[in-house]
DNA sequence: TTTTATAATGCAAACGATTACGTAAACGAT
DNA sequence: ATCGTTTACGTAATCGTTTGCATTATAAAA
């Protein structure tokens, strides 16, 4: 009743030749002359035979497959570092395998655990927030199982990275604010766990420094949470408290639309007399009003880099023995209206 | 140098045991005293030993994960069907492989191909827009794989789906227009091909005729392709053209952001003197200004829905050998400023 | 003491593909 | 006729687990 999958054996015996030979004829080995290529394809063809992965990975050791492991997945920017995995592995016939850590370090390390089975060849791994052990990284090493760090940096683990250029950025980013001549800019993000809020701020203070701004750390709100209501309550409150802020430079998009509705709701003018940038790019900062001056991230080029320095890792064991690269990818300023100031 | 992974026969070999012991300990079978149980699991844990899911998986033809192809992946409302998806497998201690077909029917197929090797249970299918035929999908009814439409339907193919009541929501959107008191209500939508479409078309003209309002053929728009700037286009086209429109159900949120901004642009005092409603409730929808009435679709549990039922039909495939269901997910209206008039 | 039941373990054959090695036939060169 | 090559295929071991069927030891029953 149920129909049997269609194996090498059985096209063997239908053509009374050996299993081996049938193997070798469908992957175009020479020792198996030409007719009998055709023949053998023919008929795999006809009985569409599917070769079964499981089997050939098992004696081959390798699996055309890679495992990723990510924070949380409903989120614009890592959605486009999929859509850059998903590409980049398709075009080298690899499988994706998806894990969400739920920013849990416990539900890391079983990821990392469930995929060094040999269900994959190796790992794309954006650490979570919560991450500040490595001991389940270092396994991975000693396992002998080669993956690639993404999006989240942690210095002290030898790996190849793709990192986005957050200093530079963030540099860039309140650097603008101060040419549009905004004079006192606050810098509101997460908790600093997490490394690229840690540039970020540096770019920030940079910028200031540079341009001979006091820098003042009342005016460096750290956010409990990331969202669009949390950050409107504390830009409020901030506004009330010193009311000589004119411009903020958000750690995410969330945080500065957050900041644009308080202001707003502050009777601020923006880009007037208040100016706010955000970080990332998500759909909804060209969508909002006043449109949102971010710094792009380049999501598809990340995903698609660290897949790629992944897979040549996996084919290339010895080339990538001892020099670990790291990517710096670049961002972009994109300027509109929340912070535009016509001269 | 390169360490080799752990088996079974080492550990076997270390006890002076059979490795068809340690296999039946490691994995609780009561034959094997408690004793001897514990010192194999205590061995394995101290050699780092992680079962080869290779090898296990071509012995009991079983492999703990789920196939899925969609069209694309940076999409909210797709990204949080993946986020249930990972969620329900996750639980039930199922992987999870992304395959996305970018809209192109060749690319499902050669997925649906892929995924037909061995290397997984089952499938989660989201046909792309360009799919019309569907030997693809019954060759895998042939083939014994199990697998689950989701989100998209198509009627003429015998298998367990899951789809949201686009019917019932768009009806329910297109009343509440008429409840507020918008008389001339414009419709705008993609290419037809999309069951989807066709049956929040349906809803859209259920409700004008419950109403007794008249329907013009003039006022369904369709868009060559769904983003903001097309329908900002089109919006204004129509409200050149017909200046008595004062109210927009639009197939997408993006599409009903585009007719805000055409609106506003036109001069059309939100929601006084024009309605919009959306569809989908993305992230956006709740920040532009005005705020946008949108009929939510339940993405999380859409995945979670479809995924359940795989499993089940996975491992039971007995119980589900004839009667296929088919589960339809409540939309939920979510009234917003854009077409809010309080009385 | 012999027989029988029970518990605990080993043996070896799978699963389906790959591949090192062996072999038979065909051919040309000596 | 003999030998060496080459061509084209077959044999059988192998990848690491799982599992049906022994086998052995031990205890209980006769």
């Amino acid at each position: 009743m149920k129909k049997q999958r269609v194996r090498l054996k059985d096209i063997a015996e239908r053509l009374n030749i050996s299993v081996a030979t049938v193997s070798r004829a469908l992957r175009n080995r020479i020792e198996i002359s030409e007719e009998l290529r055709g023949k053998v394809k023919a008929l795999a063809k006809e009985m569409y035979y599917q070769p079964n992965f499981m089997a050939s990975h098992l004696r081959t050791q390798k699996n055309f497959s890679i495992g990723v492991i990510i924070p949380r997945i409903i989120h614009q920017y890592m959605a486009s570092i999929i859509s850059g995995i998903l590409e980049e592995a398709n075009d080298h016939h690899y499988q994706v395998m998806i894990s969400v850590s739920e920013h849990l370090y416990e539900k890391e390390v079983k990821a990392i655990e469930m995929f060094s089975s040999g269900i994959v060849d190796g790992l794309l791994i954006c650490v979570s927030n919560q991450t500040k052990y490595i001991s389940h990284l270092e396994q991975l090493s000693q396992n002998n199982i080669p993956f690639v760090l993404f999006d989240k940096d942690i210095s002290r683990i030898d790996a190849p990275k793709v990192v986005v250029d957050d200093y530079t950025g963030a540099l860039g980013a309140v650097e603008h604010l101060i040419e549009q001549g905004y004079k006192h800019i606050a810098h509101l993000q997460d908790n600093l766990i997490n490394h690229s809020s840690q540039k970020r701020l540096k770019g920030y203070y940079s910028a200031l420094k540079k341009h001979n701004l006091q820098k003042n750390p009342d005016l460096v709100i750290e956010l409990a949470s990331i969202s669009i209501e949390e950050s409107r309550k504390a830009v409020e409150e901030l506004l009330r408290t010193y009311p000589f802020v004119d411009a903020i430079f958000g750690i995410t998009d969330e945080i500065a639309i957050g900041a644009i509705q308080a202001a707003l709701k502050l009777g601020r003018k923006i880009p007037e007399d208040f100016g706010v940038v955000g970080f990332s790019n998500w759909q909804i900062s060209s969508v909002v009003s006043p449109s949102l001056t971010t710094v792009y991230q380049p999501g598809t080029e990340m995903g698609r880099t660290a897949t790629k320095l992944l897979i040549q890792r996996i084919e290339n064991p010895e080339k990538f023995a001892d020099n670990f690269p790291t990517k710096i990818l670049k961002t972009k300023l994109l300027v509109r209206e929340s912070s535009y100031r016509k001269k």
